[in-house]
DNA sequence: ACTTATATTGTCAAATATGAAAATTAATTG
DNA sequence: CAATTAATTTTCATATTTGACAATATAAGT
């Protein structure tokens, strides 16, 4: 009995609003002020469902978790059965395809803040080497007589282009840099080729 | 006559302060006080010396761009007659060989805020892009059958891994990790052979 | 209608951050 | 040492941020 709970939902409105923020102001730009008027409540309604600014931003880190190695996982599933690393480089590249430009925004904050923040950075550490696992898998079937280093070499260039490409997004390069980027992921990919 | 001025060095270690500070706490978290305590200094120097925090912030990205371009292009300078991609990809790859990493953390940060500061933005911007004009330049004399698109490619490659590897330095990878990134801009920058 | 559990709003105090100016101290030159 | 110029410290006011709790409103079940 009693009034419903709608804790699950302002829970996810608020932590939604926090990684907005931080993606436009910074993890310590975003004031619970800001992150309140982002998610359309007032600021002590963040404080009855988290709980302090240090709580809120435990959960933030456990959320972005959660919903990169989903998002990550859910590309991988989606790709087809033939031609799948083809769809993995357009779904990387290709804008708004696969992981929104945002949640790259708020992953790089993240990861900057995450000296200050240790327990974030572990958890952003592991989402990492997972999606470099599955690229290295996804690899390593297609080319099967390329080296596991050779492997290793390539998923690691493939991510850090993936990730440059939405770092330097806020400088507003030509639209031909994103084209540039997708062709310099091919380049390293067919370095395995035979 | 009087006292002598000490406002150039006051300067300097204020603005290298926020430097260091932005690079920690990102652009927004670096508050006046903090700055101030890691310059030494009283927060009212700041003022005294460069003005309120638009005006230190202006002034900051001013600094960046002097000190990132002059110390790319001393790179460039002080790159042998011979070899001279490989003792590149060397200061590239090297930890603390040209480029501190303390300074691209602050390129990162700044790049991340300049929605909200379009004039760091734009210097950041110029930056970047005579760095990678600088990359190509290098690469086109070496490999002079490569296509420019080719050497944009790869250039932009390049500096898409060097970046990441700082940029995902707080999260402690292991060592490999950055002798994988320099393996990795090989493998790109051999794409350009015959 | 009453109870109950929860949502939402309101209020206050403390801490921190910023802005601005006045007052003081220190070094140099004649 | 006196004058001068600039460095440094002191002080005050204001705005923002955060924390904590009290008070009220709302939607269920009985």
């Amino acid at each position: 009995m009693g009034r419903p709970s709608v804790k699950e939902q302002r829970t996810e409105e608020i932590l939604d609003a926090f990684a907005r923020c931080v993606a436009r102001y910074g993890l310590e730009g975003s004031t619970l002020e800001r992150i309140a008027e982002e998610a359309g409540v007032q600021r002590t309604i963040l404080r009855h469902y988290i709980g302090n600014r240090e709580a809120l931003v435990a959960a933030l880190g456990v959320r972005v978790e959660r919903e990169f190695t989903a998002s990550t996982e859910a590309l991988f599933e989606w790709l087809p059965e033939y031609d799948r690393i083809e769809h993995l480089v357009d779904a990387l590249f290709e804008p708004s395809l696969g992981t929104s430009s945002e949640d790259l925004s708020v992953a790089q904050a993240l990861i900057s803040a995450s000296k200050l923040y240790p327990d974030i950075g572990a958890r952003l550490k592991s989402w990492l080497l997972e999606f470099e696992r599955l690229v290295a898998q996804e690899l390593s079937t297609r080319y099967q007589r390329a080296s596991p280093s050779a492997i290793a070499e390539v998923s690691l260039g493939l991510l850090s282009i993936y990730f440059s490409v939405d770092a330097f997004s806020p400088l507003q390069l030509p639209d031909s840099h994103r084209e540039l980027a997708s062709q310099a992921a091919w380049r390293l990919i067919r370095t395995l080729e035979t």
